[in-house]
DNA sequence: GTCTATATTCCGATAGAC
DNA sequence: GTCTATCGGAATATAGAC
């Protein structure tokens, strides 16, 4: 099944951070990774000896997928409008899945985690808030955005209203998350 | 230990209620109830049969409590500010315990949740909404409050950066969720 | 209503062969 | 790098005595 030797990590990867955001950390095992990957148990535990290393590492390469999107949003001819959209598609693609994303889920089972876990997804947290942060206050610099609050503050208010938001759709239905997406455009482009 | 009959059953409702803020649905179990409670693992199953009757009766708790809360807040003399703030003030009673409110809790579990636990949280879901959504409503027909979406859409909107306010508090201090709860008043209060 | 005792299942994890 | 085999532990749950 696997070619290369790092495509069985890739995968347990990939395979982890789907069933976080579709089930929790919690309610996933090694056998269910396994099971899809046509593995064994063991060979699992080869990658990643405990669930916590496996944990720290998805937490890990969610933070280098936000560096990522940071250096994307550098290039020249991006209106602040649109990096606030970039950042809005990304929740809008789980949400669309029936996931939601990762700092909710594993979140919500903070007092449970593993404290190498603890400590990557503060760094996250931060990471994430700052981006928003940056374009916020540059976007009002240039004229581009229009809030009252700080740009700490409302990126506090958009992330919290994201994050929550792909949760309520899917209790409630797809159409609170994009009323909720269709509203924070509209604050911050009048 | 337990003096009436109903004594253990409430105890165990309050302890679990207690147990999903605090840690969440799969990350407790019958032995740490039966244990807070000095009783065995069987007596706890004595009163609910299986782990998803706690969890629904949870929930039932939980919306009857809104219910008490939408009554209390039907006596005349209330100003909107003040219902607002009244609402406000259950999530920063959890905040300051370390808690998440059982929506964001459990609704991160979502799709592992048996279908009589998915049904009640829905129709707790949609009460709360509709209770914030009445008081908004009302306090700008009086123009006790302020605010440019629908009544509708700003309920969902307070209400996201609430439930996810609290879980952020967690993780990167309370001063963010503060910051949120004054935001919300000086947007709605002016 | 609570107990002892136990059944069943699953989970995370490891040893050692290939 | 993956396998077979297995261990220790925990969780949900039930039977039957008191």
């Amino acid at each position: 099944m696997a070619a290369r030797p790092t495509d069985t990590k890739e995968s347990i990867l990939r395979l982890g951070m789907e069933f976080i955001q579709t089930y929790g950390y919690h309610s996933f095992s090694y056998a269910d990774i396994a099971k899809e990957l046509k593995i064994k148990n063991a060979a699992v535990h080869y990658h990643f000896p405990g669930k916590e290393d496996l944990l720290a590492e998805i937490v890990e390469q969610y933070i280098q997928r936000y560096h990522e999107l940071a250096r994307s949003l550098e290039k020249p001819g991006i209106s602040s409008r649109q990096k606030i959209q970039a950042f809005i598609n990304r929740y809008t693609a789980l949400c669309e899945h029936g996931k939601i994303c990762l700092i909710g889920s594993v979140g919500s089972d903070y007092n449970t985690l593993p404290e190498k876990a603890k400590v990557k997804l503060t760094e996250l947290v931060k990471l994430v808030l700052g981006l928003v942060e940056k374009v916020l206050r540059e976007g009002k610099k240039k004229g581009e955005l229009t809030f009252s609050e700080s740009a700490r503050i409302k990126s506090i208010l958009i992330m919290t209203n994201l994050a929550a938001g792909v949760q309520l759709a899917r209790i409630t239905g797809q159409q609170d998350y994009t009323a909720i997406c269709n509203s924070l455009m509209k604050q911050l482009t009048g």
